[in-house]
DNA sequence: TTAGGGTTAG
């Protein structure tokens, strides 16, 4: 089928005559019959990527026609190789003009510059025109598009024919481009225009929806889109595609976070029908909200498929552990990296340090970045965040002025933080300087954070106020947080009523703004207010999120919580920590009573103190021999360690000779020989 | 023979 552009009707008509004559000569003169069977062995061994043995029967033939450059072409450009393509279709033109599929092909797979050359020779030539072209060309456009996709609007506007590839590339395009919602106008535009839309449609549609970044009204218009979707492909029986499934998953994780509705959308496919794509979409869905299914999952894969994990899967597991925070299953998932041969993998690798820093161990994330043979942003990113949360701060600057690829700005988020972490208020200042005068990295929301973190904790509370005040932007509850923290830390009741108001009004849901304001007036005495404050946020509907620590023995995680009244093993746990605390006493343990903030006898307060989660999974793992596979006792925890806690497992350390690493909200603490990491500075 | 689903720095 023919269309030409208008402009180019009488180049279009002197093509129409060749071609047609060109195939009355086929018709008179076929090609013989040997031509046409290499051709087709040609065509099977370049589909399957065996180039070399397709290039070298291309070679040996002592008649080539224009079907076997083109098979050849196209072969090369599905493997991506330019150079290859360029030279084949510069060697084909002495004999042949290029037809429609070169073209494509050589589109497909060009950078701007070489894609202007190819566009400017098929103008030339009138091949522009062809529905073949102009679809690659709109492909090409978004692709390397530096303005929106004008260029591809022009080529699209400009045809008098469009069909499903041509719909089904545009609405890729603007997804590409972020622009979900004017892919849909399009979709819509598509069906008034009746023309059928197919699985490649609704794939490249729903993913457009996801790649938008919007606030939290937009995202339920987006939302209503994907549902409409949803029913769309139901409606067709689209659904049981396995692509459109895999991006519904996406879609549905990326804009509700509903993990049910994403595993519904997983079983409705067929057992038969999935691939490791849609295994690897469902496990992301997962990853955050619920990784211990992930593993779920990756062990049902291995059952249901003859599947062998690719990289994108052991990524996957790979957060999963990092989010469960067990080194164990980290470490089981890189020796199985290791021998399916993953190495130099660099988005692997960025894991890896990832896993092991989040797990507590620092010093497998620091070999693997150190085996590592090329490193990119992320790689750089990981192990300087890596360095902050476990307090090496001079480490990761040391790291920073070694790094030789360029910083973004989540590297100046790794970097503010360590500086916070370790109350470096004039390093903290000068990369916060350094980063707009030498990068030109504008600070965002991330950095002014920890700008405030940084000079309120130090006690430098107007100077951060002033950062508050002064931001380009609106402080959002992250800031007002940080700002609160550093008020209850230097007991700054006014500034903090400030902050916890913002706060309130910013998340209401978020407990902090209660919490942390109605501790601080406990903490100077004034119960009476502090217990106001309990009751509006009860009366709120607001809960504070409970206490818990969790630590690893044997192959099991145990979960403690404040008080540990449902714990079986509770007296014996009691026996042994009364025995424990008689003897941090003897070394100069004394019970830090005002970490308890409820008005309550003092000797009420030294037993609440006791029972704090951190303290009962400390215990149990001493009881039960720590975890065995390595020397260090592990506990995470849910929410910030208390003072009286981080003097206990200090004073622990150094009477039984243990390592205790602690993960609390915010960072790590490594306890060794009566000392921690933070330095006492959290 | 053009388009078309999944990964890493919270």
């Amino acid at each position: 089928m023919l269309h030409f552009r208008s402009g180019h009707i009488s180049g279009g008509f002197r093509l129409l005559t060749s071609l047609a004559l060109k195939t009355i000569r086929r018709y008179i003169h076929p090609p013989p019959p040997d031509l046409i069977a290499t051709n087709n062995v040609i065509n099977e061994h370049a589909k399957r990527g065996n180039l070399h043995l397709a290039h070298h029967m291309f070679a040996q033939m002592p008649h080539k026609n224009i079907f076997s450059w083109t098979i050849l072409i196209s072969g090369y450009a599905q493997r991506g190789k330019l150079e290859q393509c360029f030279l084949l279709f510069s060697q084909m033109l002495p004999h042949h003009r290029p037809n429609e599929f070169a073209y494509a092909s050589l589109l497909s797979l060009c950078d701007h510059r070489h894609g202007l050359q190819v566009h400017g020779l098929a103008s030339k030539t009138g091949f522009d025109a062809w529905i073949y072209v102009a679809n690659a060309l709109i492909a090409f456009y978004w692709k390397n598009s530096c303005s929106a996709g004008v260029e591809a609007w022009r080529v699209f506007q400009e045809m008098n024919f469009r069909n499903l590839v041509t719909y089904n590339s545009m609405i890729k395009g603007l997804g590409m481009q972020e622009q979900g919602h004017k892919a849909m106008i399009l979709f819509v535009k598509m069906l008034s225009d009746e023309l059928d839309f197919d699985h490649a449609t609704l794939l490249s549609l729903i993913s457009s929806l996801c790649a938008v970044n919007v606030g939290s009204e937009k995202a339920m218009v987006l939302l209503n889109c994907l549902l409409l979707l949803h029913c769309v492909s139901v409606k067709t029986g689209l659904n049981l595609d396995v692509g459109v499934a895999t991006s519904l998953i996406k879609g549905y994780s990326a804009l509700s976070g509903d993990v049910g509705a994403c595993r519904k959308v997983f079983l409705e496919t067929g057992v038969m029908d999935r691939d490791i794509v849609l295994w690897t979409g469902v496990m992301t869905a997962s990853v955050e909200r619920d990784p211990a299914r992930v593993l779920v999952f990756f062990n049902q894969m291995r059952r249901e498929g003859d599947f062998y994990p690719d990289c994108y899967v052991f990524t996957v597991l790979l957060k999963a552990c990092a989010n469960l925070v067990t080194e164990r299953a980290a470490a089981a998932v890189h020796s199985q990296v290791v021998r399916a041969g993953f190495v130099n993998v660099v988005e692997l690798d960025n894991a890896l340090i990832h896993a092991y820093s989040r797990c507590g161990s620092i010093d497998n994330a620091e070999q693997v970045f150190y085996e590592m043979s090329s490193r990119d942003v992320v790689s750089w990113n990981s192990i300087l965040k890596a360095y902050a949360v476990h307090g090496k701060a001079e480490t990761a600057l040391d790291f920073f002025r070694q790094m030789n690829v360029a910083p973004d700005e989540a590297t100046f988020v790794a970097l503010l933080s360590s500086c916070s972490h370790a109350g470096m208020v004039k390093e903290g200042t000068n990369v916060f300087d350094t980063m707009r005068e030498k990068y030109g990295i504008v600070p965002q929301l991330d950095h002014y954070a920890c700008m405030v973190d940084i000079l309120g904790r130090s006690g430098r509370l107007s100077e951060a106020e002033n950062i508050i005040r002064n931001m380009p932007m609106q402080p959002d509850s992250v800031i007002w947080s940080a700002f609160l923290g550093a008020c209850r830390k230097h007991g700054e009741t006014k500034a903090a009523q400030l902050a916890s108001r913002n706060l309130q009004e910013l998340d209401p849901d978020n407990s902090l703004g209660y919490v942390m304001i109605s501790n601080i007036y406990c903490s100077a005495n004034s119960f009476g207010e502090g217990d106001l404050i309990r009751k509006k946020m009860d009366k709120a509907g607001v809960r504070k999120e409970p206490g818990l620590s969790w630590t690893e023995v044997g192959h099991t995680l145990h979960e403690f919580a404040s008080g540990g009244k449902r714990h079986p093993q509770i007296k014996a746990i009691r026996a042994y920590l009364d025995e424990l605390l008689r003897q941090l006493k003897e070394i100069g343990y004394v019970p830090e009573t005002s970490a308890v903030l409820f008005d309550v006898e003092e000797e009420h307060k030294e037993e609440q103190l006791y029972l704090h989660s951190e303290k009962l999974a400390l215990v149990f793992s001493l009881m039960n021999g720590g975890d065995s596979s390595c020397n260090v006792i592990k506990i995470i925890k849910n929410i910030r360690i208390c003072l009286d806690c981080h003097n206990f497992l200090r004073l622990t350390s150094k009477l039984l000779g243990k390592a205790i690493v602690v993960r609390d909200a915010n960072r790590f603490h490594h306890f060794r020989d009566g000392a921690c990491s933070c330095n006492d500075y959290w």
